[in-house]
DNA sequence: ATGGTCATGTAAATAGTTACATGATTCG
DNA sequence: CGAATCATGTAACTATTTACATGACCAT
């Protein structure tokens, strides 16, 4: 039996899902794709971004209009067409796929007993120090957030995925600690 | 200037710091790699482990004996070189890269105001789920974890990465548990 | 002047997945 | 008798990154 497996392409679908917001040019997308789900993806690059604004436009899924402006650069906005939503929206609808984790400290933490246990405290430390900066900022998000958080569905969405990150950077940071203490009586 | 980013292979030093505690076949890799540091690593594929191996034999980081016994499949077992834990070495007092997080629950939740509260509702409910039986999972892992803990260094290690999967499901149950309680009075 | 931001993109390489191909043994 | 496990691997495709190429404006 042949079961035909096709891999999902996100980037597709971050695309679909920022433009139905509003409409942006590909500079814009790789921007708020980082500020947008910046905390739990990996940025978008003007490698795929491109490419995939003309397959998709070539689908009918997005449109473009060229807004020529003399002395400004040429910005090519893209809008999302009636059948990029219900692209969008069957992708919505499925279940959720399993997360991905990649954690290159854990990877040297594992292997890491042929080097002397000051190199992997070291990284310890420094992955203490990164997520108490992270925390700091989310914060300050959040403080921002919280006032107009009322005004728009799509900041109680937003709210969401940054207390996720909330949550997520204070576990690292209590097993981090957790850690060094282990680490330091080896 | 050109600042030449060399892009790290992580399969080559995963298979390399597998292959630093034990020799191994490309099958086992697999298998070992999923049981090890599957909780914070995507699996390896054989499309990726075989042809690694075979670069890594190239380049003398790594070396194959084969273990011909009638009625058994042929094993190629693979053992780690002197100058194969020099480049394993290398990279491991190297700083760790930031971790890669790929959610796409939160994806389709930041995403998801156009198709109806009740989606997101039943997304949430299943990623509870899921991360109740992953609880589980790790709890029975970790009793028997503890009674030979002493043994050796690497159960340490193992324990520690064991305990960095727990409190990441921890917190992701509970903020699972907040959110599902926001959606519901959406 | 230098670097940052805005703005477009391509080419080449690397990384990773999936499907296919093969075949014996073991377990239920 | 069929499914799972052991064991090798390749080919094709998809995804992603990096470097390169271009050029104007603006602030220090």
């Amino acid at each position: 039996m042949v079961t035909e497996l096709v891999r999902e392409n996100k980037t597709k679908f971050i695309i679909l899902g920022l433009l139905s917001h509003e409409p942006l040019t590909g500079y814009d997308l790789r921007q708020i794709a980082e500020r947008s789900i910046g905390n739990f993806w990996t940025d978008l690059s003007f490698g795929q971004i491109y490419p995939t604004l003309r397959t998709l436009e070539k689908k009918g899924l997005v449109s473009k209009t060229v807004e020529v402006d003399e002395a400004r650069p040429l910005r090519k906005v893209y809008s999302i067409t009636q059948e990029g939503r219900e692209e969008l929206q069957k992708w919505l609808v499925e279940p959720a796929d399993m997360e991905i984790f990649k954690l290159d400290i854990l990877l040297k933490l594992y292997f890491g007993s042929s080097v002397g246990v000051e190199h992997s405290i070291k990284k310890v430390e420094m992955f203490i120090h990164r997520n108490e900066t992270t925390l700091e900022r989310y914060a300050a998000f959040e403080k921002s957030l919280r006032g107009i958080v009322n005004q728009s569905k799509d900041h109680k969405f937003f709210l969401l995925t940054l207390e996720y990150g909330q949550y997520i950077t204070k576990a690292q940071l209590q097993w981090a600690k957790h850690t060094l203490e282990t680490l330091r009586t080896m």
